[in-house]
Parts: C-alpha cells; sequence; structure tokens
DNA sequence: CGCATTTTGTTATGAGTACTAATTATTTCA
DNA sequence: TGAAATAATTAGTACTCATAACAAAATGCG
C-alpha cells in the first residue's frame, strides 16, 4: 500500500481543511485517536482493550467495588459493562463475588492471575505514556490536564 | 433520570480511578467525547453530524475536490465517505459534478443551498469553537494545538 | 500501440462500540 | 405490608469504522 505521504500527482499536504486545523476540537480527535491506537497495540500482548485496562485499575485501586460504581466513573453503561465483566471474569481475571449487604450486587476484585496480567499491562501503560508525556513538549502535564478537564466539563 | 452528583447512598466521587484521572490519555478521551457532544447538539438544528460539517467545509474552501482527497485529509474511509456525500446529495447540499480530465471521479462541490446552511452552521460552529477555547483557561491556543498536534503524531 | 497495473468510486459485509427498553431479583421506604 | 427504587442482566438497535471485492477508467511500461 502506497502512503499518502509518498504519492505522486495528487499531494494531499496541499489541500486546505477549511480551518478545520487550526480547531481545538479536530486536533483533539485526531490526538485522542492516535492515544487509542498507540495503548491498543501497547495492550495487544496482553489481550485487553483499553476500557478492559481501566476497569482492571479501578477494580485494583478499590477492590469490592460494585458494577454500577466502575460504569460510573469509568462512564461505561451498565448494560456495556456487563459484557466486559463477563469477559474478564471468563479469562479468569476478575471474580465476582458476594456483597454481604445486597444479594443483588457483586463484589469485584482481581484473581490472582488478573493481578499478574495487570502488573504486566501497567508496566505497557506506563512506557505508552511516556511517550504521550514526551509529545507534550514545553507544556506541563498539569496545565494539560486542567485544561481537558474544563472541556471535558463543557 | 437521577445525576449520579445528587445522589444519596453511593457518593461515587470517593472511588478511585486508579491513577487513570491524572493520565492526559484519558482525559483526553473526556475531554473529545464532551466536545463532539456539545458540537453535536449545536449542529441538530441543521440535522448535520460532526463528520458532515467537516466535509462541506474541506469542500467550499477547495470546491473541485474528489473524494479520495477529502477521505485522506479528514482521515475518512472511502466506502464510509461515499455514503456520506450520498446523503449530502440527496439533500441537495453538495453536487457531484464531472471531472474534465478523469471520467471515473467526481468534482464536489457546493449546492446554493448548501453553502447558504454552511454559512449558518459555521456560525453555530464558531460559537461552540469559542465554549472551547474559553475552557482553555490561561492556556493559550497555540501551544494546546502544537501539543496536540505533536501527540496525534505519535 | 497493447496489456498489466493502478486508481476512483462503489457495493457488500463485518467488527466494535454504545444506547435504549424491558425483565428479574432484591432492597428500601412510606 | 405494599410501592417504589436499585443492581444486574437480556435483547435489540444504531452508529462508527474497517476490509474485501468489483467495475470503469486511467496510467505506464514493454
Amino acid at each position: 500500500m502506497i502512503d499518502a505521504a509518498e504519492r505522486k500527482e495528487p499531494m494531499d499536504e496541499g489541500v486546505s481543511l477549511g480551518g478545520l486545523e487550526t480547531t481545538v476540537g479536530f486536533v483533539l480527535r485526531l490526538a485522542q485517536v492516535a492515544v487509542f491506537k498507540d495503548l491498543l497495540s501497547a495492550l495487544k500482548p496482553f489481550d485487553l482493550r483499553v476500557t478492559d485496562l481501566s476497569v482492571l485499575l479501578v477494580i485494583e485501586a478499590t477492590p469490592g467495588l460494585q458494577q454500577r460504581a466502575i460504569g460510573d466513573v469509568l462512564r461505561i453503561q451498565r448494560p456495556n459493562l456487563v459484557t466486559i465483566i463477563d469477559q474478564l471474569e471468563a479469562r479468569g481475571l476478575v471474580r465476582r463475588g458476594p456483597v454481604p449487604a445486597d444479594r443483588r450486587a457483586y463484589a469485584l476484585s482481581l484473581t490472582v492471575e488478573g493481578e499478574a496480567l495487570l502488573q504486566q499491562a501497567k508496566r505497557a501503560h506506563a512506557q505508552h505514556d511516556r511517550k504521550v508525556l514526551d509529545a507534550l513538549g514545553d507544556l506541563d502535564k498539569e496545565r494539560m490536564l486542567a485544561a481537558l478537564e474544563r472541556i471535558a466539563a463543557l
């Protein structure tokens, strides 16, 4: 396959984006897609998607959490979280334990296998995150995060 | 529906995200989702999706462009662009004209209706963009764009 | 020129993600 | 106790994104 950068005739570099290229929203999307693609490939060896990693991280941080709580903080709809947990449970990474006070809910926790895999995945994630931070250049992380959080609260 | 912020018992604010909240990638995603949601609702009156607007903007900037070129700059796969143009053409907003030198391709241009609708949509878009820029706070747009572009080039 | 290769747009199709409505079991509360 | 709310689930849907294969036309090289 021939990359656009080395094609002969059309020379797409000259095509105007109609002002889109100086728009925060548009570039924000390009950046987000790139970050997710990079992280996804970094997690490939562990057969984890980005969402899987985030779920595992939250469970690790607070074992005993219920599905609803995880969905809330990660902005995952409850029905969607069900299948995610289903898969992680089927792989023996996560356990659906009983909640003493509530027989409807499950107390989620990592199995030893889940904990072990997560440790590996965390190293890959840290490596990925380093790349992202390097790309920030002179812009310090704190100001970037603050700005992004304000945008997220639109 | 009850918002999480005003629910009584669980108090999700205390749930740890396991370090995710200080990750550029995660917050980047939240920001991007928020921006798209805001822009989508701003474009609702014109029955345009975000992608539709970007396509119209590119065509306006360079009339006579072929589908392939638009897909390249906007990162839209050719098959997907076909249906997008189909819809815009069916609504009378875009015209598929002949390319003198190439009978396979179409020279895309805006109709008068398309031009008129785009002008309105651009005002809505400008209003939305103003909100995003305000959210940047002390961070100047140029540095933000530069950082995002470097991330997008990961 | 003539024939293989490439390119444009198209169709069909599948994977992945995300959303809504409705159901069951359980808990909460008036 | 009975009504309403909640946790998880199921089923169905919609939207985005990607790939493969195709016809028509253009390109290019012998």
